[in-house]
DNA sequence: CAAAAAGTTGACCAAATGGTTAAACTTTTG
DNA sequence: CAAAAGTTTAACCATTTGGTCAACTTTTTG
């Protein structure tokens, strides 16, 4: 049925709003209900308990997060046009979900273990990431790329693409810029990370 | 009292701990108890209520957080040595209070306004703030640095720094790492930030 | 169209949780 | 040393919360 689906999105969308504003412990089926405009009740008829709807919500994220890196990584172009793609993509699916950063900061905070296996199964299933770093340290012997030791390599680019977004409301506050303003400068962000990773990460 | 004193610093010890474990809701004052080793009627005693608590947690990440940026951008030194202060106090201080970073950034997602106006109060109180973007530009008039936003400047600055603390479940387990194997490379990751932000922001 | 299946609701429940209280114990002090 | 002040404890309380249930309505289907 048409109208079971919608539900079931309608629900999601509540439920990922509420999660995210509230981390789990402070969420409500409640206020999930509420936001979705349904029975408490209809909660648990379709999603058996708070966990689970958690669950469904979290798998969302990490999948959208690793296929846009498996996207990113796969091929065989030079390092620094994947590392490209990568702030591309990353940056254009954070200003769309703007939530998923802090979400999965959070869940890391309070779960010891539970994203980080899903995160590694989930790039364990092909070879892609693994054949990225082996090429990045290719790259790095052929002196293509400074020889920087790759997790060295990895956090670096990550923390320019990701912690914006993250540290958000901060900067919104010290520098009294709109919303849609920070999301400007996030777009325009693109191009000043690519010449910052490209003057450090090249010789 | 001498045990007053100690009681009141325990409880602090172990409210931290069990607030940046949980979050502010998944916190329980039963469990900020049992770390304290005291009965819970006891936290009421010495702090009246779970708000009061927290609120005493968040004013200390606050202000470690703010003096520590005073104390490395104060003074007439020259930007990128300041910078260089920063990223060497900021990393220490993480390094030394790991849970800070984590804390306020489940702060910042929880509550929309609570730790940024406290921050903004805080760097109002002198103009060490004020005064460091404004050298920023000056330098960046004369030609020593590139001229960037100044908000791309500081948004970048950080990132470096602070990301890859928060990060850092992730990364131990992708890379396969101990804790103090990390520990050690963000103690290196000093001098190689030092290098990427010179390299990038200075001509 | 009638029975079965699916969807929806409000009332209800047990457990958990932040907080209180009164009594007991300890330390301070005049 | 005795009263007052400060500290500690166990029992208790009101409220909140995730979750259930039985009844009711709507939709599907043979």
């Amino acid at each position: 049925m048409d109208s079971r689906k919608n539900t079931e999105m309608e629900i999601l969308r509540a439920a990922k709003k509420i999660f995210i504003q509230h981390g789990y412990a402070g969420a409500r089926m409640q206020a999930i209900a509420d936001e979705a405009k349904i029975n408490k009740a209809m909660l648990h008829y379709y999603y058996r308990s708070k966990d689970a709807l958690f669950e469904k919500i979290m798998d969302g994220a990490v999948d959208l997060m690793s296929k846009q890196l498996m996207n990113a990584l796969s091929g065989d172009a030079p390092v620094m046009e994947k590392v490209e793609k990568m702030v591309s993509n990353y940056t254009d699916t954070i200003i769309k979900n703007p939530y998923i950063p802090i979400f999965i900061l959070n869940e890391i905070a309070r779960n010891q273990m539970n994203f980080q296996n899903r995160l590694q199964q989930n790039l364990e299933q092909n070879n892609v990431f693994q054949n990225f770093l082996l090429q990045v340290l290719e790259e790095q012997q052929k002196g293509i790329l400074r020889s920087i030791p790759v997790p060295h390599f990895m956090i670096t680019i990550m923390s320019l693409i990701v912690f914006p977004h993250i540290a958000k409301p901060i900067f919104l506050k010290i520098f009294e810029m709109t919303d849609t303003a920070y999301m400007h400068m996030m777009e325009e962000r693109k191009q000043l990370m690519m010449e910052f990773l490209k003057k450090s990460l090249v010789p």
